[in-house]
DNA sequence: GAGTGGTCTAGACCACTTT
DNA sequence: AAGTGGTCTAGACCACTCC
């Protein structure tokens, strides 16, 4: 093999995470027991945690231990949830109402979702911001990895927070296609504004911790007293 | 000094690049050679290198050294230019026109750009993307730390190539926000479509590798063919 | 072949947290 | 006091690039 040793350490550690012996939150071993297990030096194990912690998949803490990164409503809605005050400061959405559906999957989602799923959930949610309707989502997951996802409604308003807790998948990256929209019947009529108004939409595909595409989200935002923030880099 | 070695080392690094000795896409000394230059051991001058390429300041290749990461058109393009075709790929602007103001800086500009100037310079551009007009820019600079762009004009098409290299600005990193407006009459005629159109608005901080806030940008996009793409993680 | 970064080891000491 | 991660060192060997 022509890989590193480190690769090897952080691939353990991975698909222990993914298969639910390490759960979120939870502690790893030492650096030295760490090594011990894999095989190689202290040094080396060492190098295979700080790249997971870079990656945001470990937590790690001076004097106290390693730990998985849970994704707490709280760092799913900090990360993974852009709207914001136009000063900067974080809102807490809130749901309004929700509906979950099952149906074959699209051709672009049998080829696009992990797995290529022949049938998907699709999640549709209306979210008000400060006391107004202000997102609609569409969430389309593959069936077969979130088998029985209908059956917990109502689903939490931190959906990512369910995939991990439910399904050990950890969301940690997403790939966002932003556009301008003007609001038509529908639209106007959930977010009660006027058709031809100006809207945020917003594509997301979402991968978890090992690289799978286990979300298609379809967004739609009034962004007249708030914005969708980014960070490039 | 309670700071690790590797900071100082870092330190120096980046001082040296701010200060035009190290120039972009300048070769750095080698690992050895920088330890014994700062009196550390070549294991932490290895670190010191190994986070400044994380940061992306600065390009390492084995068998080749480590050199400081140069701002080029293209990499200005896909790191900062987020406008994408729907199916991801890159977009070349063309510059269709360009004037530059100088004027006194607005309260918000003095309170968060550099250097709290007095004086701005206003660039203001419109972009073509595959033959339309599609994109209304204007960047707001310090008069002080950009004295004489004015005299540049007509400026590169990628602005931050032209910080660097005339001004030794090397931007890094930038906070967006996003919403959607509608047209205006002014953005109507410059971009030929109908008053009202959904049209994408992007506001711009720009730091550079200083962490300075050296560029306030607002753009106006055209996203009915176009997208723009960003990534969360 | 000489010089570069990439990997790996073994061990030392420090700072912090917990008991 | 014991255990954890954080820093630092010194040295080895490998893979790659360039001459």
């Amino acid at each position: 093999m022509g890989s590193p040793l480190y690769q090897k350490v952080i691939d353990t550690i991975v698909a222990r995470i993914a298969a639910g012996e390490l759960l979120p939150g939870g502690m790893l071993p030492s650096e030295t027991q760490l090594a011990g297990e894999t095989g190689v030096s202290q040094g080396t194990a060492r190098k295979a945690l700080m790249m997971l912690e870079q990656h945001g998949i470990l937590r790690r803490e001076q004097g106290r231990g390693t730990f998985v990164t849970a994704r707490t409503p709280d760092s799913s809605l900090f990360n993974f949830f852009r709207l914001r005050e136009r000063n900067g400061e974080v809102i807490r959405p809130e749901l309004i109402d929700e509906r979950l559906c099952q149906r074959p999957a699209t051709d672009i989602e049998r080829a696009t979702l992990q797995g290529a799923p022949q049938t998907v959930i699709e999640i549709n949610r209306v979210r008000s911001l400060q006391g107004v309707a202000s997102a609609i989502e569409t969430a389309v997951v593959p069936a077969d990895l979130f088998s029985g996802i209908e059956r917990r409604a109502p689903l939490p308003s931190a959906l990512y927070v369910l995939y991990q807790q439910a399904y050990g998948c950890i969301v940690l990256h997403a790939d966002e296609t932003i556009v301008a929209i003007a609001a038509g019947p529908e639209e106007a009529k959930i977010l009660e504004i006027g058709e031809g108004t100006p809207l945020l939409q917003v594509e997301r595909l979402a991968r978890d911790i090992l690289g799978r595409t286990i979300e298609r989200r379809h967004s739609i935002y009034r962004t007249d007293r708030l914005g969708y923030m980014v960070t490039l880099d």
